[in-house]
RNA sequence: GGCCCUAUAGUUCAAGGGAUAGAACGAAAGUUUCCUAAACUUUAAAUACAGGUUCGAGUCCUGUUGGGGCUACCA
């Protein structure tokens, strides 16, 4: 971080309130001109660490070269110009190379009053941007799991994050609904079904096309073993086996529009698509456009032979095409089979440059699992080699996978975890404690469902979404359903215990203040942590990560818990002093909420 | 083999090249005068290894070792 100010000169007018560093900032560079006349200042400005005083600190370091004296002397010199000609400085102090720069407490109460005037506070100004965000993309032959949960749940984060960082943001679903593996199951369907559907069956529509595609696999094993058995060699054993012949078939037929195997396709997806849209809505995730990739799959054929006409694509004797990325450090990708059929990556090449003539936005974020790094690193390659310039500005948001304690998950191990399982033990372990504990004993019943499932997900998608998402993460389904410490009923706990004096207080009939008295110190720090809140937005808005959010609204809940702990409000005598406290409290309430909904986590206002 | 990611308390996670590496869970000990004890306070406990760059390295570079992923005419 070679310069402070210019690192963060981008967010200066997003800012609907000041932004505290950038304002220091600014003097700290006007005083080092002045001081030194040196036009270029390498500045390095940091919240102050709490064993100290003060409320920002200048790293000292680097300007020592510039004044020619000891670290100390400079920052003694810096702190005295700035407590001499910036009103807002009240103190300084120097210890080692750090000056620590103390604001005035009217200051910070003027903060207070602007965020409490906020009706958007933590929302940056529009930016003129449009960005798409891609995410869940499920194949329609399975249920989704633990690995789609953490999928959807960043997908869905960022796509707020982004919005609250000014973007106007489209999200999008690419069901995956076409190929091979769908034919598995409708085939295992028509051999062993028995004409069952989610009606007759009470089964939901993806769970009971999920069971058909296991069936397959299991009969396809055995056929396999039974080849092996007769001395066939593993490898032909598993291109042989008649029921994946007869799925490639079927595979064959879907493409030549063969009616009866078209209808099937049809009613299964659509008892699928039922099924996820019931686990969708659980999760409270949503998408403004969904692509199917039957009606996409044809895309990127035009785009091959525009990449063969320019030399960039070359075709081998059997007529397959690829693009030689040899020289770029990486292998020879394919894109057309030899049978002039597309794979995954000519679709990929194919949708994304449909979606930017189609939108023409300023970015398109992937939320792809780590295992695709190479085929997305593929495919803005390509893209670049095409000459579309706007290759750079996809993003692919790439997570680690979700391991259990017993390891890696593995569809056909039975290890995965299914998602609506996962996501009803955790509104049913909320129930459980709940009522272990007698709280919400006095409201009624439907309140109380509405509330556990609100607890339930929010230990889920906080538990999740803590973690920064390139990171690989353990999952534990026992130890995991924790409500307390970093997790998100805590933060749940604490809205409502706020919400809960707010009430007080209003029975009390006092009105909350910002403005009515000077804040204190313990207010002081409050007000700073909170005034970070657009700052926090922005950062996690750069670098996509909703951890950022979590871990910022765990450290303001966790410290209004202390302050509540230690200074009074509801039975604070001096009026202003109250007045203030609790439009304090109102504050750090709303910015809880707004932080926890980037998050996608609901805050009750009792629990 | 090649390429990419990763390694921090017993465990799960933090740490914009900066000060004494922070939390949480678990462990040990305590706290019911404002809200709802799902809280608060205190104690013990960590940068895989070896070099290098720097005034300063958990952070950047190189190497070693461990973990994960990719390296399909699957998606």
């Amino acid at each position: 971080m070679a310069n402070f100010a210019a690192s963060w000169v981008k967010y200066i007018n997003l800012f609907d309130i000041m932004n505290v560093e950038l304002y220091v900032a600014q003097k700290v560079e006007d005083c080092i001109k002045i001081l030194y006349g040196s036009e270029s200042v390498p500045m390095q400005l940091q919240k102050t660490r709490k064993e100290f005083e003060g409320d920002i600190t200048l790293v000292v370091f680097p300007l020592a070269k510039l004044s020619g004296k000891s670290p100390e002397q400079t920052g003694a010199d810096v702190g005295e110009w700035l407590t001499a000609n910036v009103p807002q400085v009240e103190a300084f102090n120097v210890v080692k190379g750090f000056l620590n720069i103390k604001l005035s407490k009217d200051f910070w109460r003027e903060q207070l009053l602007q965020i409490a005037d906020s009706a958007s506070f933590g929302y940056l100004p529009a930016s003129g941007k449009t960005v798409m965000v891609e995410y869940s993309s499920p194949n329609t032959n399975k249920p989704l799991h633990l690995g789609h949960i953490r999928n959807n749940l960043l997908g869905h984060s960022v796509a707020k994050i982004l919005a609250a960082n000014g973007h106007q943001v489209i999200k999008v679903n690419l069901v995956n609904d076409r190929g091979i593996h769908i034919c598995k199951s409708m085939l295992a369907w028509q051999k062993f079904g028995n004409g069952e559907t989610p009606q007759s069956s009470g089964k939901k529509g993806d769970h009971l096309v999920g069971e058909y595609y296991v069936r397959f696999d299991k009969e396809y094993k055995r056929q396999v073993s039974a080849l092996m058995h007769t001395g066939i060699p593993e490898d032909e054993a598993k291109k042989k086996a008649p029921i994946l012949q007869e799925a490639q078939n079927m595979l064959l037929a879907w493409e030549q529009g063969n009616d009866e195997i078209f209808d099937l396709w049809e009613s299964m997806n659509s008892w699928v698509y039922e099924g996820f849209d019931a686990t969708y809505k659980k999760l409270g995730v949503s998408f403004d456009k969904t692509y199917y990739e039957s009606r996409t799959y044809l895309l990127g054929k035009e785009l091959v032979k525009e990449g063969l006409k320019k030399g960039i694509f070359f075709k081998r004797e059997d007529g397959s095409v690829w693009c030689d990325l040899t020289p770029d450090g990486l292998d020879q990708k394919l894109l057309l089979r030899s049978d002039g059929t597309s794979v995954y990556m000519t679709q990929d090449l194919g949708t994304a440059r449909h979606r930017f003539s189609e939108y023409n936005f300023s970015e398109l974020v992937y939320v792809v699992g780590n295992e695709q790094n190479y085929h997305f690193q593929v495919l803005k390659l390509i893209l670049k080699k095409l000459g579309y310039a706007w290759s750079d500005s996809i993003y692919h948001l790439s997570y680690g996978m979700v391991e259990l304690p017993e390891g890696k998950m593995k569809s056909r191990e039975g290890t995965v975890v299914d998602a609506d399982d996962l996501i009803d033990a955790m509104v049913a372990t909320a129930r459980e404690t709940s009522l272990e504990l007698g709280k919400l004993s006095d409201i009624p019943q439907e309140e109380q469902q509405r509330l556990f499932h609100i607890v339930g997900l929010g230990a889920l998608k906080y538990f999740i979404l803590k973690v920064d998402p390139k990171k690989t993460m353990l999952f534990d389904p026992k130890e995991s359903i924790d409500f307390n410490g970093n997790t998100g009923p805590f933060i749940q706990y604490t809205f409502a215990r706020i919400c809960s004096v707010l009430r007080k207080a209003q029975e009390q009939q006092v009105e909350a203040n910002a403005g009515a008295a000077a804040l204190g110190e313990r207010e002081v720090e409050l007000v700073k942590n909170m005034a970070d809140f657009p700052q926090v937005v922005a950062q996690a808005g750069a670098e996509y990560s909703p951890a950022l959010i979590a871990n910022y609204t765990f450290d303001l809940a966790k410290e209004f818990n202390q302050y509540y702990h230690d200074v009074s409000i509801l039975k604070e005598e001096n009026v202003a002093v109250k007045q203030q406290r609790l439009a304090l409290l109102q504050q750090l309430g709303k910015a809880l909420k707004t932080a926890m909904d980037l998050l996608g986590i609901e805050l009750p206002e009792r629990m």
